[in-house]
Formats: structure tokens, sequence, C-alpha cells
DNA sequence: GTGAAAGCGCTAACAC
DNA sequence: GTGTTAGCGCTTTCAC
């Protein structure tokens, strides 16, 4: 069997109180007991449960992460940030990959709570807007990353999305494009507003009229923004550049344009949206809008543990501003 | 505060040893107390504590899963179909990227026994085999999944290693190559010596020499295999094809390739391997070996979790077979 | 400085 | 059919 708190105050010779202050650092203990109860914790190889630690009302050192797909490259690097952070923190990650399937971010909000979780991150999308404000009046700590809600008073860490669709726009218009389309995943979605916000600020700010048309709602696949591309591209009026608001969709566009016989960037520029490693490995090279995807992880996960620890008062959003990286996809 | 098995007892008029019985499902009790004790845990919105639960000797109802890094797109899509499987048994998952650093090998499983998840999988690269073979002797349910190590009798779930390197290179001498140079991300790797062997296997079916100058060792990033690319291909008699042990390292040559002002796969054939989302993005699209990643997390976790509650016998090896995807990039 | 004991929320004998 | 009770491994008063 594993060796308890038991095993090892009968091998040192004290009481089970004594073992667990040594091994919280609490109340005083002189140094001679501390040295040889460590001693005996080596020797047994023992490792105290924090499931019998947590009953007792501590922490369970575990955080939640809810996200859309976590095989989709931009959130596996969202995961993997947060990940980080949490394991410097002592922290453990549960990963929920909830297909946007409000079904599946119930079973996996309740799952997490019977497990006791500390606090839930929450990057997913279309989120049911209830399950979530329970969870604040349940005083579950809670934090959102790459998304907003703003009806919800909770700690949140995303980018600039207003800017970010500013900035796409306005390096196509200052190439002279005249034509721009743009293509969201989800209408609902906050960042798509904002981004459209973005797009047509820029458009106005180069006296570009606003057409409807232009703006394509996908999905957040590849195949998604193919469709939606080679849609536009075959209309009578093809837009000479596309915004797209994800890479993903992005790539899609790049293949519609190729099965179409247009050439990137020379017969239609093409500007993505969170410079994944994506970006970087399609030909011509994707000009994207890079969202600070660790700082973002690394926010997140102080923010909520300082919230777990009871270390804040007010809580707080941070916007984070992102960087257009010009590569060569627009022209 | 949060309700507990008490409460509902009290609020229904029963004893918490009756609620335990209905939410387990043991025992027997009659049909109108069960809906009584049913309704009253809804009406208090009650989820019993698994954290209580397993300190009773219980699962935990969480496994934890090593891998070298899960902004790894072939890792990320490892992660999520055995998160899926794990969900669809009412598992969570934890997540912990490694980077093959045996440091924070050794630090996670220390945080995964505390936590007394109920088994592991591992998936990462060079792993101290003494941990893994500590994890067994503490009889910590344990399996491999794309990944071997024949000296650990775990269940464990994988490619045919060799068969995929045979089918690589054979594709390659199919097409007339006569110089097929191989990059591997790490000789000590039981997955890269196969491949290796596989990729000689075929060779020498095709009656060619064997080249030791033309295996090369890299890591496993895009910079890593452009690197090697580059490398070989500025020597004086550059192979006309590469085999790259996966699909980062295959994008890596064809940038290498197209920095050297050559054309895939006109004046360089590439294949790659594991056939993740990369392949399908890359132009033109990377001819790979797909490995069956959906199959394989389905079953570790079907295997890991027979194992866990108990209900087998013998460990198991699966060895599933990869094929061959005939893409753009090879000719 | 150290220990005895109550209690965290649940399960599983065992009694009734 | 249902309830009593003894743990599970730990933390935390409170005595000494």
């Amino acid at each position: 069997m594993k060796p308890t708190i038991y095993d090892v105050a009968r091998e040192a010779g004290v009481s089970i109180a004594t073992v667990s202050k040594v091994i919280n650092g609490t109340g005083r203990i002189s140094d001679a007991t501390r040295k040889r109860v460590l001693e005996v914790m080596k020797k047994l190889d023992y490792q105290p449960s924090v499931v019998a630690s947590a009953l007792t009302g501590k922490s369970t050192y575990t955080i939640g992460l809810l996200i859309p797909d976590l095989a989709n490259p931009f959130f596996a690097e969202i995961a993997r940030s947060v990940e980080d952070r949490c394991h410097e923190h002592g922290f453990n990650l549960v990963i929920c990959s909830t297909d946007n399937n409000p079904e599946k971010e119930a079973q996996y909000i309740s799952l997490l709570k019977q497990k006791r979780v500390d606090g839930i991150i929450v990057a997913t999308g279309i989120n049911d807007e209830a399950l979530l404000k329970n969870l604040v009046k349940q005083k579950i700590p809670l934090a959102l990353i790459a998304r907003d809600m703003p009806a919800l008073a909770v700690d949140t860490v995303l980018v600039d999305d207003f800017l970010g669709g500013y900035l796409a726009t306005n390096h196509l218009t200052g190439l002279g494009h005249k034509r721009i389309a743009i293509i969201v995943e989800n209408l609902n979605l906050m960042s798509s507003k904002e981004r459209i916000r973005g797009y047509r600020y820029a458009l106005e700010e180069a006296k570009l009229p606003y057409d409807e048309d232009l703006v394509l709602v996908s999905d957040f696949t590849v195949e998604g923004g193919k469709h939606c591309a080679k849609q536009v591209l075959q209309r009578e009026q093809p837009p000479t550049a596309i915004f797209a608001c994800n890479d993903l969709l992005a790539i899609g566009v790049m293949q519609a344009a190729y099965e179409l016989g247009l050439r990137i960037p020379q017969d239609l520029s093409v500007v993505g949206f969170d410079n994944t490693i994506l970006a970087t490995i399609v030909d011509p090279q994707l000009t994207t809008v890079a969202q600070p995807i660790q700082d973002m992880g690394r926010q997140v996960v102080d923010l909520l543990i300082q919230e777990i620890k009871g270390e804040k008062t007010v809580r707080q959003r941070v916007v984070l501003l992102p960087e257009l990286v010009v590569r060569g996809s627009a022209k």
C-alpha cells in the first residue's frame, strides 16, 4: 500500500499532526524532528494525498480549461501556454474540448465541479451564458481567455479585436485595395463583431464604402473558408483582397484561390488572424494579426490563481494589443 | 456552502447511506424513496464530491497524459482523441507537456501521483525508463501511445513503424528515385529505429545501396528539418527524394528546397509521416504516412480503463497499420 | 514544541 | 429497504 501520514508518523516516532506541520511548514517544529520526519518521508517515498487534503477544505490544485477543440492549432497553442503557467504555479490542467456543443459544455462543467477543481478558464466560443453565470453565483473562480462576455463580471484576458480588425484592413487599404471582403467564423461572437467594427472603421478611414455583401460568415475550418471564398471570388465583382478572421479560414481562402487559378498575392491578397504555426507553413507565408498567446495564457492563469487564493479584491479585464505580422500573402 | 450528502439526506428524510445508495445504484431502495432522493438532489443542485468518494478508495476518474508538446499538431491531435474517449468513459484528462525534459516528466508524474489519478498515458519521447518502471511497480495503471518500450510490460498502442518506413520509401523507389535521404527526429526512439529499418528494407528490395550519409538526425521542429535538408541538398551528390519522419520535418524540407530554388516535386520529392492537418495545408500537399490517430486514442484509453477497473488479465500491444496517403509532394 | 481529537464528504459493512 | 457506524488521509484547533 501507499504510505500514509500515519506510516510516516509511526516511523518517525511523532504524531500525525507533527508530520502534517512539517509538510505544510505550519506550526512550530524543532529542527531535529523536522529533519527526522523529512528523512522518513523520503525513505518511505511518501507522497501526501492531494485528495485527502482537498477534502479538508484545501485546494485540489487543478484548473479546468474549456476550449472548442484541442486539435485546432490556435487553441492548442492557447492550451499550451495556459498549461505552462499552471505548472509553474504547481497546478494541473484538465482539458475539455467542447466542440462548441452546449451539451458537452454542461457535462464538462458538471464533471469539473464534482472534482472540485479550484477554478475554470473558458475559451469556448458560443457558451450558454447562464452556465457561466451559475458558476459565478456558486463562487467558482472563473476567467475568460480570448473571449469576451461583457455582461459577466469575471477576469478576462483578450486581444483588442477592434484594433486587430483595423490593422488587417488598414494594411489592405494601404496597399490600394478597394474591394475587401471579410470572413468571420461566427456573428454571435463578440470578437467577430469587434473585428468587423475595426474593418469598417478602416474602410471609412480610407473613404471606402461598406458593402454588406462582402461580409461573409463561415465556421472555423479550412473547408469553411474555402467554400466561402470560392463563392465570393466567383461573383461578378470579386474582391481583390480578403481578410479572414482566423488563420484556418485564411488558408481556406488561399486554397480556393489556387483552385480558381488565382495567384496570391498577385491576384488576391489575404490577411489572417491569430498567427498560429500554420501561418508560417503555407506558401506564401500568411500576413496575419498576431495574438500574444504566451502573454494571454500567463495572465489568465495569474488572475485566476489570485482569485483562487483570495488575494484579489477587484476583477480585471486585460486587453492586449495585437500586432500585424507582414509576410507574403498580401500585396 | 455546497450541499453535501447530509443536506440531501435531511431534506429527503432518509439517512446518508440511502442517498449514497441511490447515487451509486447499489443496494436495494424502494422506487418511492429513490424518486424522492433524486428530486431533492436536483432541487438542491447537489453534486457528489469526487474528492470525498475518491478518499474512500474509489476512482478519481482522471487520467494523466504525458506528451512532449501540446502545441505540436501531431500531439494535439493525439491528445484530442485521447480526451474524447476519456470523456465518453466519464473520465477527465490532465495534460502534461514535458518538452522531453526529464525534470518536468518527474515533476508531472509526482503531481499526478499526489492527485491519485487512476492511470497515466505516456506519449513522451525520451523518457527516463526508470520513472515508468517505478509506476508499474507501484501498480499505477500505465499505457503507452505512439511510443514503444519493449522492455516495459505495459499496454501499448502504436503504429507499425517498420511498415510506415517501408511504405514511404517504397513509394519513392517505385517512383524511380535512387538517392533517397531519411531524416529522423531522434535516434534513440524505437519508432525512429523502426522507420529506418523499413527504409532500409525498401532500399534493399529495390536493390539500392544503403548509405549512412543519407540518414540524418534532427529534432521535431520545422527549423530542424529545414536545417538538415539544406545541408544534404547542398552536397555534391544531393538526394532526389527525402523521407522525413514527421510532417513538421517534411515541411522544413520543403522550405529548404524553396530557399535553394528547388521545386517540389519536380526537383525534389518529399514524403512525411503522421498526416497531421499540416500535410493538407502546404503547397503542394504532402504525401505522407498516416497514423490512425483516432483509433489509437480510443484504444489506449480503452485498454487503460480496463486495467483501472481491473477487468483485465493480460496486457496488450496493439499495432495498427499505417497507410500511405499520396498527395502532391512526391513524383 | 508536540499531540489528541474532531471533522471534511463519502462508501460499505453490518444491523435491524 | 433503510439506518448506524467505522473508516479513507489529511488539517486544524486546542491542550499540555
